[in-house]
DNA sequence: CGCCAGTTTGACCAAGATCAACGCAAGTGG
DNA sequence: CCACTTGCGTTGATCTTGGTCAAACTGGCG
């Protein structure tokens, strides 16, 4: 179980409750990250190709344009864990390390623009405000993750996949359908459970009218009733 | 984020595998933090006191200076989750959010220094290089919550035990001896876990000879075989 | 001295993991 | 274009880790 690989990446997460707080970097605003643009180079990577590998030099970071990237990290007898699902406007793969600390990997069909650390770092020096908002996004990236501890450590399968569901619709900005590009293993992996659990949590929630499915493999979600969804994991305050 | 939660402190953990590369924030650097020094405010907790409480402005940070901090969230049900503690030399409740999303409440004895976001802004903004640490030092943090995000999402009670007992000794800079400052049900709500399996681990723990412990209600942990404990969370790369 | 908070241990229980089988959709090669 | 293969999703049966409940114990402190 659990073949492949991992680290830690950066990009920014999202946050169920208050939705209205946004990461700065996060969407295109004009004045900072345009300013990045001049320095980076488009990349396409293929489904399931590494962008980086563990263990990789750490020195440039990357911005989503087209597709969805998942950052992995494995333990030694193949667990696997997902520290994060990076869309499209997300950043990843900042790191105050010197090398990769998990593997960052195409889900599907993915165009990235590649920042060397180098030339963003220059950039940043030169432009406070820059550095200001880049300092942000990494505390909101801090928030968020914090909340997967969360997450992780106290809320039971139902709550974590409620969770899920309502994470992905508010960051593709979808009100009633969505194509999840990533399989029942990787969302397994990314909360902490085993894909046949995620399975079931998926299968009670068609049953009980929350949401439905479509599509090849059943990627797309429906959703029915997302009061329903928030209060299966409300028990967040 | 997600109501009630918590909130965002900082501080430098630690990561199994490079333990080398730490926080520059963290230790007294002198022409870092000293510079911070001028514009902090010197407050004193006495034991289970509130430091910060769960939706507060967040309109200043912290600095430990005597004793430890725990960043706590909970649950509408009462299911808690601690997110880090804070020892002497960390940072807590930095946060891009203008309210408190958990509470910061002091272990035992403790002594702070509060530093209010507005002086602290106007400092770093004529300080670039400062910006530049600080913007490290929450990179590293969020590197080190990704690895608990590893640990509570993947990992076994005794692989979560053995991991926190190295985490704590590498923080606390001990090599033999170590005074564990919360109690077991801080440290299972730290690890996901219940206070009966924490205990039941540090016994097993006991019984093989790894670890033993003494002083009053067994908080004084003394290490006897440091391989035993990193081979059984080695299943970490 | 006796209470109280925290720790330890045991017996039992359940959420979720594991194991197994099957079905369906997407590729793939002829 | 179709047979075959392979990967992914779903579901059921059973098992295990860690949780729950309960009781005893220990040291600190008023």
């Amino acid at each position: 179980m659990y073949i492949g690989s991992d680290n830690y990446a950066s990009d920014t997460t999202f946050k169920p409750t208050d939705s209205s707080e946004t990461a700065v970097l996060n969407s295109n605003q004009p004045d900072t990250l345009v300013t990045f643009e001049q320095i980076g180079a488009r990349l396409r990577f293929k489904r399931g190709q590494m962008i980086y590998a563990d263990g990789d030099m750490a020195d440039s970071w990357y911005r989503v344009v087209l597709g969805t990237v998942r950052i992995c990290n494995l333990l030694r007898d193949g667990r696997r864990h997902i520290a994060q699902f990076s869309f499209p406007g997300d950043c990843f793969g900042l790191s105050a390390f010197a090398t990769r600390a998990g593997s960052a990997e195409a889900i599907d069909e993915v165009v990235v623009t590649r920042y060397s650390k180098r030339d963003a770092d220059s950039l940043i020096d030169e432009n406070p405000r820059l550095a200001r908002e880049l300092y942000n996004q990494t505390l909101c990236e801090l928030a968020n993750t914090q909340w997967r501890t969360l997450l992780l450590g106290r809320m039971y399968a139902s709550e974590r996949v409620a969770s899920f569901l309502i994470e992905v619709f508010n960051r593709r900005d979808a009100r009633h359908t969505l194509d999840l590009p990533m399989t029942r293993y990787d969302i397994a992996d990314y909360l902490g459970l085993t894909l046949e659990t995620v399975c079931r949590e998926l299968t009670a929630l068609k049953r009980d009218g929350v949401i439905a499915s479509s599509g090849g493999r059943s990627k797309r979600i429906e959703l029915r009733n997302q009061d329903a969804l928030k209060t299966l994991c409300e028990g967040v305050r």
